[in-house]
DNA sequence: TTTCATATGTACGGTACCGTACACAAGCAC
DNA sequence: GTGCTTGTGTACGGTACCGTACATATGAAA
């Protein structure tokens, strides 16, 4: 019965995780949205109540991704826990994903109800990273600053703009990362 | 001669770097600083070109305050290269100044100018870490490895939402520092 | 082909903000 | 006081965006 909808709900929250991943939430406006799908905002308010409902569901889907998707992967795949440590901070800081992380961490410094959403998705991360290294670290005080380093080292290293002699960027993470987890 | 300005160019900057570090530079704007100064924007015109202008004229206060400033305060109290450290790590990221350098590392990632600019103030900070660092541990790489590590800490921290059981952040984040300065 | 549901286009009023033009008032010099 | 300088208020037009109301055209079903 439906003109087969142009521009599907799907469609419009693809285009908010890249404006959101670009430009922070303050880059998800319904009319550029539009713009970039090539249709005016008509139909848009036929899929969502509003600005701040398709902001909601951009959380659900990023919550989506990189929870559920990642630590399933990661699992399935199995591997002794320094394995598994690499390919969690592959697979949940690809480049799709690691910028759309970045924007809701700086989107949670200014929103209470984003920042309770990302501590408990970052609790179930470091609930992860506390479980490897504790697998070969004895001092749960260690266990607990290697990991904070680990975590922060994941995300502080895109806001860091020194350059490193010599080496690439990726190069030069890949060795602070390693650096942690020698025994 | 002149009716002694109310709202001098000082306060109008001042303003701009509380509502950078509160918002990021879209909450940057001229007639809600002039609200929040009690004033209407019509002085505003007469000591900046315009938004852009005041913009990078926070720039460039913010770059006074965290280079010169701190470096200075830190070679002047002297103390061996670990006390150092710690100290420039205290003055760098106190409270006042860190939430204007988390803004201005957000907006560097969507303005190049900006990047530039940010990445010559993390090669001055960045160098002080590797002699600092250097001046305790032989292995070249490790010494790049540490430095990236607290870095990475001193920003990150602030962006890593996971909750630490039985301390708080600060004493966290203590713990994984001195775990990247002991031998 | 006709019918009909519905995704989208169009048009509108409202808000927030930019930058400009100009009037005004507040202080200093005389 | 008078005159001058100058910071600020007021008023304006323009842009970008939100959300609503309604018209329209498109494609499936009959």
């Amino acid at each position: 019965m439906p003109p087969t909808a142009r521009t599907p709900r799907d469609r419009w929250i693809q285009a908010g995780l890249d404006a959101l991943a670009r430009g922070g939430p303050d880059a998800v406006r319904v009319e550029t949205l539009a713009a970039e799908l090539g249709v005016t905002k008509g139909g848009f308010y036929g899929y969502f109540a509003g600005r701040p409902a398709l902001l909601a569901e951009l959380l659900d889907e990023w919550e989506r991704r990189c929870t559920d998707d990642v630590l399933a992967r990661v699992e399935a795949e199995g591997g002794d826990p320094v394995e598994k440590l690499r390919r969690a901070g592959e697979l949940t800081f690809s480049d799709e994903l690691h910028r759309i992380d970045l924007a809701v961490r700086q989107w949670a410094r200014r929103d209470p109800e984003v920042a309770e959403r990302l501590r408990r998705i970052d609790n179930v991360r470091m609930g992860f990273l506390r479980s490897m290294f504790a697998s070969f670290i004895a001092d749960p005080d260690e266990v607990e600053a290697r990991c904070a380093l680990m975590f922060a080292l994941a995300i502080g290293r895109h806001f860091v703009a020194a350059d490193h002699p010599g080496r690439t960027d990726r190069e030069y993470a890949r060795m602070a990362g390693e650096f942690l987890l020698r025994p």
